[in-house]
DNA sequence: CCATCGTATCCGTCAAGGCGTATACATTAG
DNA sequence: CTAATGTATACGCCTTGACGGATACGATGG
């Protein structure tokens, strides 16, 4: 199904667009619905589902679907420099200030989804449930 | 003259790209002339030239005119992360099957640049220069 | 069943970038 | 000066991919 040699051009590709490293920025360790990325990037949701299809299709994020709700998460690739680059990538991306600014929207929207329209009833997402919620 | 502010999206974009990643795996840390990278790639000239440009152009590469001949080098990027993530993925490079026979094309025409019709005369790189020649 | 909601894909358009070829530029040799 | 050599850029062609907008798909709820 997928390639078995691992596509290092389009790795790198992957990472050499600033709506998509805003995706992987958000994903970081934890689980994310698509409606949170299209709450917080504020885009169209087609946009959205492109780039998360451009990253799944170069191994870098995996799908789950849970009812009508699409999760995506962050995969380590198969091949060790890439996992490596990909880790340091995710790191250096937290540092970033604008990059804060998403994760911090993320977290409060997680912490109250009520407050967002659009978000009524979305689930929210793995890491977050389980703990520094009561933080906001 | 260059940008002010670091381009992380083209910065990736560089690396992005097969024949590049194979011109910065042959600098490495030493200084090589544009007609080795002819040589040892083996496309058209300007192929090469244009792809050198491109690296120049995203802040990884830098050149130096000596006479006629034009010597690349890799300069690490004024952001942090980035010079991180170069050095990991020239790190890895050298782990890749592919990418160590260019290594070891470089050195054998270093050494023996008048068994190459094109390369006579070409400056030998600079770390070569100095050592690890009488190897061959 | 049909309606709705979340998400994905299709469409046309456009810009970026890869390629080969031809040509321009820069430096040195004669 | 002109010729030759190393390198860079210009050109045309083609593919990839980003975008907005429309539409299709998939799951749930009535």
């Amino acid at each position: 199904m997928a390639k078995r040699t691992f596509d290092v051009e389009r790795f790198f590709q992957a990472l050499g667009d600033n709506t998509r490293l805003r995706l992987l920025n958000l994903m970081g360790e934890q689980e994310v619905c698509v409606c949170y990325f299209v709450e917080i990037l504020g885009g169209p949701q087609p946009k959205i589902s492109r780039h998360l299809a451009y990253l799944r299709s170069a191994g870098i994020v995996a799908a789950r679907r849970e009812g009508k709700w699409m999760h995506y998460r962050i995969v380590m690739p198969p091949h060790i420099g890439a996992a490596q680059i990909l880790k340091q990538t995710l790191g250096w991306l937290k540092d970033e200030k604008a990059m804060q600014t998403d994760r911090a929207l993320l977290t409060k929207a997680c912490c109250a989804p009520s407050k967002y329209a659009s978000l009524n009833g979305a689930p929210v997402p793995a890491r977050v449930q389980e703990a520094s919620c009561e933080a906001c």
